[in-house]
DNA sequence: ACTAAAAATGTAATCAATTACATTTTAATT
DNA sequence: AATTAAAATGTAATTGATTACATTTTTAGT
């Protein structure tokens, strides 16, 4: 493999013009550019990477921390991580953490020690053993933690709960369950405290049997709806906080028998593919899954970069996507 | 941030001994790893990755290519890789491909360059311009390239298609439609090949307007089993190869007024964990995900640790897995 | 106690780029 | 043509760990 060194023999020039004929082709006099060009190209010259992020201490890398790369939508989320990575010259080092705060700081450590520029999380959760550590380039995106300095970027959780609720309030329903996620999420938390509030203003008392915790899977919707269904005043309607808890509450009621929606509205959130599908088709809430991605790798990037143009806490639009698996309630025969 | 030095001054001792106490300390006697170890401690000492990496020339790096990751079979064969990755202390850089070539061969100079010590690709092509480059350690996975040395790892897919096709005659169909991968892919035509020969095994005529090619998407589902059903002789059972266009299928055909599986059956490709959950819970050909990327992982730790005892063509179980998207073919009344 | 072999440790080169600073060349102005 | 400023280029230090090779220390055997 050819070094910068035999490029400059070749050119006859030094290896600081061949370098900067590659980094700042303006600080180089156009016949000279001609001429390295030429070397670099008979030597077939590749700068070794390595090299180049030892010396600049920078490894164009980011890391991504995701508590699951099997869920949809944090797929999603990744996907438009990834596209505007590669636009931007970065390469994306995947942390599935599962859950484990280990493994975030794992992940953590590789910024500090220079392997990845940055970080952008997707959990609420910030992988610092300390906050007095060194300076950390880090986005929260999707589930945020709140009362820290470091950029976010979400929609407004509570508002859209509180905005489904209301939708299914307005379909007449009165018992309205809720399957949530772990209950020390953020979005869990404000979600939760959307969905009291449209009850509140609809003057309809909160029910604590009337919420179910699950942890975003197929299965933790269906046994989060059995539960619901046995409780003395069974819910009219289930909004579940992502879609497959929405698909496995509704796998499970019609095994119970029940129409969805005649007997019972079952709502969603994120619009995953499958959403659209599903049979019936779901009720969610629309989330601009790639747009949290792109906007997460640009600001991680305008911070890695010491732009000043840094949005701290953005907010992106959801949408309620109104489908077939919610109805008007209708009083028992 | 300490470096080698401070410990190794602390320490009262050699640059080379501390360096040696870290990567092997058997090497070193018990006394002096212990003030070492102290002194490491002491001085809060991380080596420095990025000149680790620079001086031997790895990265404790890979690279995942991958046509789409937010395909849901896809994200759970790199949940596993990225398990195993993290058992064999390697990170995993993601390179969603979106079937770009060029983004292929991007990921794949980063081989070349040191800055990933090796490459899995799920897709049948090999990121070389020419073979005659620089070795690279690489294992193919889930859709393999045929006819090189590459080690791959992959399920029987003519003979699974085979089994699910026999198994479709078996319930009386005789007219089974086909909406296939991309054409150019190995795993679509060696699926079509099984599904040929298990016609051929019944003596039942390939029809040609039975095959629809799909790309994998829910919509091509839809459009392709629409298509299906304007033939002169319409299909009684469709395979599709993949869940999420057998989802798409039945979407179009329950719009179309058919019941699955009494007047159309449908049958998918890959078990994916909304497979369970539809309605009707999808027969399909599961295929061991997470299996398929922990053993890559470790056929490419072996091939770049030149471990002799790599295995040049794994094939891996798949099951027919029968639910209730495929019944027995009735005659029209 | 002496010697040889083995183990432990130290010295200093090395990896390939970037870049601060020094020097040379070119351009602009009079 | 002389002077000065600006642009282009070159020199050589620098980054921090690894490791070949050299040297010292320890251990074992007699």
């Amino acid at each position: 493999m050819a070094t910068i060194r035999d490029v400059s023999k070749i050119a006859g020039v030094s290896v600081a013009t061949v370098s900067r004929t590659i980094s700042k082709p303006d600080k180089v006099s156009a016949k000279t550019r001609k001429i390295v060009e030429a070397a670099i190209i008979e030597t077939d010259y590749k700068p070794d990477i390595l090299a180049r992020n030892f010396r600049t201490r920078k490894s164009s890398t980011i890391v991504v921390l995701v508590p699951d790369i099997a869920n949809p939508f944090f797929s999603r989320v990744i996907r438009g991580i990834e596209q505007t990575a590669q636009g931007l010259g970065y390469a994306v080092l995947l942390g599935d953490t599962q859950g484990d705060r280990n493994r975030e700081i794992t992940y953590a450590n590789m910024v500090k020690t220079s392997q990845a520029d940055g970080i952008i999380q997707l959990d609420s959760h910030i992988p610092f053993e300390n906050e007095n550590g060194p300076y950390v380039p880090i986005v929260n995106i999707c589930d945020c933690v709140r009362g820290t300095d470091i950029p976010t970027i979400e929609i407004d959780n509570a508002l859209a709960a509180e905005k489904m609720t209301e939708y299914l309030i307005s379909l007449g329903h009165k018992s309205i369950a809720i399957i949530t996620g772990p209950v020390d999420a953020t979005i869990t938390q404000d979600r939760l405290r959307g969905y009291k509030k449209a009850l509140k203003k609809a003057k309809i008392d909160f029910v604590p049997e009337n919420i179910s915790v699950g942890d975003y899977s197929l299965l933790s919707g269906t046994t989060s709806s059995h539960d619901l269904m046995q409780n003395t005043h069974p819910p009219s309607a289930i909004f579940c906080m992502n879609d497959e808890m929405a698909i496995g509450a509704i796998t499970q009621l019609k095994k119970m028998g029940l129409r969805i929606p005649e007997d019972i509205s079952v709502a969603g959130f994120d619009d995953i593919s499958f959403a659209e599908y599903y049979d019936p088709p779901l009720t969610t809430v629309s989330q601009p899954a790639e747009e949290f991605g792109s906007k997460a790798m640009q600001t991680l990037y305008n911070i890695i970069n010491k732009n000043d143009l840094i949005q701290k806490h953005t907010f992106l639009d959801f949408e309620i996507i109104i489908r077939k698996s919610t109805g008007p309630f209708k009083y028992e025969t």
